[in-house]
DNA sequence: ACTGGTCATGTAAACGTTTACATGGAGGGG
DNA sequence: CCCCTCCATGTAAACGTTTACATGACCAGT
């Protein structure tokens, strides 16, 4: 049997209720006890119950991830992220594949789930609109991460897409690129539809027009990405650079471009979004616009602490800023140095 | 206030020890009860606590594990993979940084986590002994991955390092090379010493003599591998297959083979461990020893559950098998069709 | 010296479950 | 027809905290 609180009090001489405050610090307690005391959980090698404390206190000290099953690159920064912020502000971090979430009868989860945490980071777009209302009627603080349910009323964060491609289309226009295509996606998809206005964006402000043949939608995907290039190839002019919409894309393109006997950057540049892992390792590396997913997540726990403090402010979307990161593949700068690039 | 199991044996007219024997199965309901129960349980949105739930049973449905700062690429496996398993039993699972454990006091760490969780997974290597023991003695069961601490007695899983090393040399042998060099590791590192073992067996299965000057100790990065690289092409004759003690100094060894104007794997052939996201995307792709960490965290779990439900059983090691995969970088296979390669 | 106010501490009532034990009704064997 | 058993259900005591309230000591101001 574990030592209780009793057991402290009853060493040091004490009442528990005096641990306890010496515990948590509500009240002041007389430095002589509080040394007792003190040595007293030493000795017996006191920890405190956190079932029972949850139970005391009605709230638990946790908040829950649900992370999605795709996102291998960004899934290592988002829980790494959030458990750092998350540990920072004395909370734990509960993490769940949304396939769970899914296969679970969702009532189960959901309850499981819900009376565990104060709080939820739904990461993954395969979570229904349902599950959420769910749990805000339930009581649970809720932020969305990478996506904008446009039909409730929720947090939300999301990668600055729109400016993001603003400065990797204008990155390529300054340095004297004119026919620039672009790769994109379903329009339905959150980060396609604000990366393609940020392309547009781009052209317009710096004069050029948009021509619709240059721009081919793809599903975010090596495959699509390959055979998008593959039809961009066959216009005459060829285009001068591609901006892929995101990093997987700009791979398989780098790919068809490569087969076609074509060079990256001397006869086609290409810029990529997201900034994978892999981005720096594919030859040549890869310019691309890191979406600070680090960012995203630490910027998640906080607005969801705000939630969970009791901030009945209204709902909002915030933006995290997003970077250029220029490589090799845009043909704007000396080759690297380093030994990946080497590669 | 959220509905209590009070609200629902009010509502179902019945007690709440009924409500409660229902939920969990102990005891037989009858049918009309049952059902009765069930829509009360409905009607008014009812979700169990918890906290009361772990205080009364003193367990509290969840498992925890420390992963590494470091492990980019296994990271996600290890997660996905744990809490996969842990779900499927029905537990949940916190997870926590290495760096969180070592900058809060020990102490209060320990503390947190271990009332919170009824067993630990550590996969970290920057958790001092004296951590594992503290819990340990506390009673919470841990079981250790990717390590093996030789000075406490505790459950731990790793890879088949020895067994991947003869594959993939004895795949580089039975392919005709014979003069083959190893980068290996600090003999103190777990695998750098079981991986150049298998490295020393295979040679000596197939009556090859082990040439000192052909194993070098890197520091399993990538500049320790072009470094220790860039040594082995100095020897005479040169070397006609590196083999890496993890895909890192592997690439390291390309970049450094590439400079000296040599070609992999036409003129030098090489092989990594490890199989990490990049292995796929280099070029050309690297050869590789799969450590499959799902399989890893898989078996953590499912030992850990066992300690959990009291099994008392000597202190074992588990290891889980390796597999070999065959990229173009040793070789050995015809250049590979996908798209990834072509990059 | 009396009153009122601080301050450190103790007492006891929550918090929402699970579960050992008690209860009472139904059914079956003698 | 009685007694024993079995089964469904209720009663109430844990589980280990936190915290509102009560208590009494001590001090200062009058």
């Amino acid at each position: 049997m574990r030592p209780t609180i009793h057991a402290v009090a009853k060493r040091a001489g004490v009442s528990i209720a005096t641990v306890s405050r010496l515990l948590n610090g509500s009240t002041r307690v007389s430095a002589e006890t509080a040394a007792r005391v003190r040595r007293a959980i030493e000795d017996v090698g006191y920890l405190p119950n956190a079932s029972a404390r949850g139970l005391a206190m009605s709230a638990n000290g946790t908040l829950a991830v649900i992370f999605p099953k795709l996102s291998g690159p960004f899934f290592s920064e988002l829980i790494r992220s959030a458990e750092a912020s998350a540990r920072e502000t004395g909370y734990h971090l509960l993490v769940y594949g949304d396939s769970s979430i899914a296969e679970d009868a969702q009532e189960r989860m959901l309850g499981l789930l819900a009376t565990k945490s104060d709080g939820l980071i739904l990461a993954s777009e395969n979570i229904g609109l349902d599950y959420i209302r769910d749990v805000q009627r339930w009581g649970l603080p809720v932020v969305v991460l990478g996506r904008q349910p446009d039909d409730i009323s929720v947090d939300s964060i999301r990668p600055d897409n729109v400016n993001g491609a603003v400065k990797a289309v204008s990155h390529l226009i300054e340095h004297g690129y004119r026919r620039i295509a672009m790769i994109t996606g379903r329009r339905t998809h959150l980060h396609a539809a604000d990366r393609e206005a940020g392309y547009r964006r781009a052209l317009y402000d710096h004069g050029l027009p948009i021509i619709p043949e240059l721009v081919i939608s793809g599903a975010f995907d090596e495959e699509s990405g390959y055979a998008a290039t593959q039809l961009l190839l066959r216009r005459r002019p060829v285009p001068e650079a591609i901006f892929a919409a995101n990093d997987e894309m700009a791979i398989g393109a780098m790919a068809a471009v490569r087969e076609k006997g074509l060079r990256v950057p001397a006869d086609i540049a290409l810029v990529g979004f997201d900034d994978i892992a892999p981005a720096r390792y594919v030859h040549p590396s890869l310019t691309t616009v890191d979406q600070d997913m680090y960012g995203q997540a630490q910027v998640a726990v906080q607005m969801l602490l705000e939630r969970v403090n009791g901030s009945d402010a209204e709902t909002e979307t915030r933006l995290v800023p997003t970077e250029l990161v220029i490589r090799e593949s845009c043909g704007c700068k000396d080759v690297a140095r380093d030994v990946a690039s080497v590669v």
